[in-house]
DNA sequence: ATTAATATGTGACCCATATCACATAGTGAA
DNA sequence: TTCACTATGTGATATGGGTCACATATTAAT
């Protein structure tokens, strides 16, 4: 396994690791390949790891009263998986599962909270860290009641464009039920939604492949709910 | 100003520092009383202040692309609020208001980034924080979408007796606006809501005034939805 | 290649909840 | 007290999106 200390996206918190903490941070630190559709952590599990996304795509679902899974968010690289629960109680309250060819490193919780009151820097780093991952929620949440499917496809795709490929045209590597599961609706209804904006000229759509083509029409979709 | 080492609610972070960290905090901590409906922090804004709930109740709340406001959620003595935003930049991405009287310190941001930094133990408690109060938005946004009124509204109530007032007679000091923003609906499907909750018997309700009498039956609805 | 299993699209229908409209009650100010 | 304003309840109606049923693709397995 590579050095942590070379590890291209390691996180800013382990940056602020001095030699020898980096060398603690890396005896406990194990890297795993997953392939599309693999656990990388599993609600109401006990774990005695942190996981670390280092390439690929993963998304985080939970179980909600349905029985479905709803999927809360899509991580890109640099996020850590399991943090909240892990240091709170050490049973998992969601899933996160690879959606591509990932890389993922688990961390030992007991390094990782050794760590954590060793180096303050560190500490705050992963305070900024939780602040930002929180906060990410609540525009969410805020607007997955305000919005119709439209405006959440939209959000959605938007999200894939801007965020997670810096490009007009990509693919989304999800099956129609889990983009429903994202954006809160049902199968049906996001193939409709899609061909809705399809029809009106926003996007061109095969399979997974997206493409945008009125990024104003679709922004404004976006806002109007 | 009765000093933070005595104070009663003091969070676990608080209880971590040292006597010179204490007065240092103290030093920079306001207390404010505030009446019902007033501001805590505003969305936003810029601020230099992280306030932290010492009695009373407060809500969290964020406009959504409608307009209108959702709560997020409902604060009890003990909570930090506005911690989020301001440690990443400064501005407010959410508002909070007192719903009862309730008094409020505003520590001021450059000190308990101090403290952060200096104390890894108080850096810990954060942590475990700000671990838990994101955890607490998972359930809620995954069953937000999977259960209806009647269980969502049911989900409210069982708050408000099991966590908030631990009785099942309570008040909840919200408007029938506020609660259906609360429970993700209009003023009037929340006013059927608790009519239908009323006639099949699970609660009596006078007003603000409730009183759950069919505790279980009352979970029920709350779990199939 | 053939079969089975799973994913996706699509129409018909229905229902939960939003919207609208208005009545009534409550609250605060002059 | 009176007026204005806001909060609340309630009926009528509209509709977004869920559910169901089934056809068609697509993928995986033998």
């Amino acid at each position: 396994m590579e050095p942590c200390e070379l590890c291209a996206i390691r996180s800013k918190a382990v940056q602020t690791l001095t030699r020898d903490e980096m060398s603690l941070h890396q005896q406990n630190c194990a890297e795993v390949v997953l392939k599309p559709g693999e656990s990388i952590i599993k609600e109401g599990l006990l774990s005695s790891h942190i996981a670390f996304l280092k390439s690929g795509l993963a998304k985080i679902h939970k179980k909600g009263v349905k029985g479905t899974d709803q999927i809360l968010k899509i991580l890109q690289p640099g996020s850590y998986i399991g943090m909240q629960t892990i240091l709170v109680n050490k049973i998992h309250q969601y899933s996160a599962s690879a959606i591509e060819e990932s890389t993922v490193c688990y961390i030992d919780i007991y390094t990782f909270k050794e760590l954590i009151t060793r180096n303050a820097n560190f500490a705050n780093e992963l305070i900024l860290y939780l602040c930002r991952d929180e906060l990410s929620y609540f525009e969410r949440f805020v607007n997955v009641h305000q919005k119709q499917i439209d405006g959440r496809l939209a959000d959605c795709l938007i999200y894939f464009s801007d965020i997670i490929n810096e490009s007009r045209t990509f693919t989304i590597p999800l099956s129609r039920n889990d983009l429903a599961a994202l954006v809160c609706a049902t199968r049906e209804s996001v193939t409709r939604a899609i061909k809705d904006l399809v029809d009106i000229g926003t996007i061109k759509v095969h399979g997974k492949e997206f493409e945008i083509i009125n990024y104003d029409l679709l922004k404004t979709i976006s806002e109007k709910g």
